[in-house]
DNA sequence: GCAAATTAATGATTTATTCAAG
DNA sequence: CTTGAATAAATCATTAATTTGC
């Protein structure tokens, strides 16, 4: 089924003299341009690169049931997250205590606690500051139309105390958390780093977030991967 | 809604006596659960933890002339991607190919072959393709109102061949890369694996994608790295 | 000619919207 | 209906072009 034409492609791509050649979707067999005369020319077929998605429905609304039996039952565990009580309590503790976006090293460490109840990925815990934030507000927006009054429940007592490795305050002064709820945009640099397998990469592929360089020190290391289904359902 | 009871919800928390303490917006200090006797307890201080964002500037629009001297040159590869020439032509050629959205093990293809040519980490790939598909779509908009004339660029002989290493073509099918451009909505699951180093977990922390358990060999692992940078500058 | 100021491009984040699972 | 997951849109922020004054 895949087309592959993968010969050598992984050998060094490239490293000297590029020379792709990427068949677009009318592809003329006009080009003298292929002179990929370099041995080492990794071929990266696009069949297979572009559109993994294999998926050709269109999000067709019409019910043809494309769910062959080869799909079902992939994982056992179920397809997404599903919180427990304690998870979501230290979530909503969290979020109660002003935290918006966590950044990595958060969000490394929130999950590795909430680990301990359950299942869970960095991404949901990444997703779920996300949608939480946009839900509250929007039902608050929605609330200030109807009536508004007592915005805050009573319980003001919510003074907690999350000990975890407090590794990472780096000088940072005291920022009161005043302006937790409702500043509108608040920018914040996030980075990624992406590291490269052992594909024959011998330097250039791992690299570090060239921002911090600061006491960065090594608990910070969270990895998120992204990584496409295919067949999601 | 939640309301929260944190108190015994705390507890059981890691196993041994968490004890958190967020420090709410208006943190009293009067809180006496600082009982952190143990030594290993991790302790996750919410000031550093919440708002890592030290930075007070609220964006001045005062031209004080932030370009101090210290500025510049400040890492020679500087703060932001710049791509190259040849990372720019392979983006662009992978477009138009009909890649929108690459999943983890392209991106990490790609950016494998464009680190070839300069500096590049996985996110810029990624970003890369959400800007570039954005703006021409808007701007592709933008035009449809004005002119409707020939949209493309007489230059036919894009066919370029990028070979890579095709691992991942999945029994898809032959996709023709017909509706590149204009499908609104197109559901894609991505899937992110957050792994956790070593504090002190003994499983539970590594996870990996739970969708792909097909002939996801070793190559597959790209990693993102959200770091969230502080002092961004 | 060159450096500061302004503008245009575009990289990087956040927010809004939408889809789908339970 | 609730909410996790994903994408698209909006927006911020930084770098390169470009212009302008000397």
């Amino acid at each position: 089924m895949g087309s592959m034409k993968v010969h050598q492609l992984a050998r060094g791509f490239w490293e000297h003299e590029p020379s792709l050649s990427l068949g677009c979707k009318r592809l003329r067999p006009l080009a003298p341009k292929l002179a990929t005369t370099h041995d080492t020319v990794t071929s990266f077929d696009l069949k297979s690169f572009i559109r993994p998605e294999s998926g050709p429905r269109k999000l067709g609304s019409s019910d043809d049931h494309k769910r062959n039996s080869s799909q079902v039952e992939t994982h056992p565990g179920g397809t997404r997250w599903n919180p427990t009580q304690e998870q979501i309590g230290i979530l909503e503790m969290l979020y109660r205590g002003g935290m918006r976006t966590p950044n990595a090293q958060q969000i490394e460490q929130i999950t590795a606690q909430l680990g301990k109840y359950g299942k869970i990925e960095g991404k949901n815990v990444f997703y779920w500051f996300q949608n939480h934030k946009a839900r509250e507000r929007q039902k608050q927006k929605r609330n200030s139309l109807g009536l508004s009054h007592s915005p805050r429940t009573p319980t003001a007592n919510n003074i907690i105390t999350i000990s975890l490795d407090s590794r990472g305050n780096q000088g940072v002064g005291e920022r009161s958390l005043d302006h937790g709820e409702d500043s509108p945009y608040k920018r914040k640099c996030r980075s990624w780093t992406f590291e490269c397998f052992d594909q024959e990469e011998e330097e250039e592929s791992m690299r570090w977030c060239n921002n911090n360089n600061k006491d960065q020190e090594g608990d910070g290391t969270l990895e998120l991967f992204p990584l496409h289904p295919e067949g999601r359902r």
